[in-house]
DNA sequence: TGAGCGGCTCCTTATATATCAGCTTCGG
DNA sequence: CCGAAGCTGATATATAAGGAGCCGCTCA
C-alpha cells in the first residue's frame, strides 16, 4: 500500500494582486511576505495546515495537502477569503490541477541496492551511496520517479494522479519480487 | 563595442526516505 | 575536560510559481 505525504497543485486567478497591501490587510501569521527573500505571498490558515503561494499575477501554488480533497478544500477556502475581501467577484478560478503527489511505501524486505540497480535495469537506476544513500529509478513510461532504500522503504513522486503511483508501485512490487 | 533579448540556473515551499559531517550539549 | 549523544543541515526526488542573475548570441 502506498501512502500520499504531500500534494502539490496550482491554481490561477484572472487578477493581478497587490501583495504588498494583501499581506497587510490579512495580517500575520496567515499571511507572510517577504519580497527580497522570495516573490510570493504565504498563506497559511493555521500551524501545519497546507501552505498557500500566491503571485503578483494571480497564480497560486498549493503544498502539503495528504491528499486531492484536502488540497480542493484549501483552494475554496482561499478563494472565499479573496471572494470575502473583494480581491476576486466570484470565488472561482481559471484553472486547478494536481501537479505532484509524494507518497511512500513499504516493500516489507530488505534491499541490496546494488543488485537491485543491476536487476532493474542501470540505464533506469543511479546509485551513488556516497552521494545519496537511496537508489533512483525511473521506470519506462511511467510518470514517476522512485527512491528505493535499503530498509525496504520507498518514496514515489512526480505522478499527477493516485492511479499513477498505484500502478507504479504494483509494478515496483512485482518487479522487485523478480530480480531479487 | 555595447545594448538587448532569450534561455538557463538558482532561490523557496511541502514531503517522505537515509546517511554523512559538523556542531552543541550533557554527564561522568 | 573529554567522549558520547543529540541535533542541524547538507546530499537527492518531483512539482508549480516569479524574480534575480548569468551567459551567449544577434544586430546596429
Amino acid at each position: 500500500m502506498v501512502e500520499i505525504v504531500n500534494v502539490v497543485a496550482s491554481g490561477a486567478l484572472n487578477v493581478e494582486l497587490d501583495l504588498e497591501r494583501l499581506a497587510d490587510d490579512i495580517g500575520e501569521p496567515v499571511a507572510r511576505h517577504d519580497p527580497d527573500k522570495y516573490p510570493g505571498m504565504y498563506l497559511r490558515f493555521e500551524e501545519d495546515a497546507p501552505l498557500i503561494t500566491v503571485y503578483r499575477t494571480g497564480k497560486f501554488i498549493i503544498t502539503g495537502a495528504d491528499s486531492e480533497d484536502e488540497s480542493y478544500s484549501l483552494r475554496e477556502r482561499f478563494l472565499n477569503l479573496f471572494s470575502d475581501m473583494d480581491v476576486i467577484e466570484e470565488p472561482e478560478d481559471e484553472w486547478f490541477a494536481v501537479q505532484n503527489y509524494v507518497c511512500t511505501g513499504e516493500l516489507d524486505q530488505n534491499l541490496n541496492l546494488n543488485a537491485l540497480a543491476i536487476g532493474l535495469g542501470l540505464e533506469k537506476t543511479e546509485y551513488e551511496p556516497e552521494q545519496f544513500p537511496g537508489l533512483i529509478y525511473r521506470p519506462e513510461g511511467a510518470e514517476g520517479v522512485v527512491l528505493l532504500f535499503a530498509t525496504g522503504k520507498v518514496v514515489i513522486t512526480g505522478c499527477r494522479s493516485v492511479e499513477s503511483v498505484e500502478e507504479i508501485f504494483a509494478s515496483l512490487t512485482e518487479t522487485v519480487s523478480e530480480v531479487l
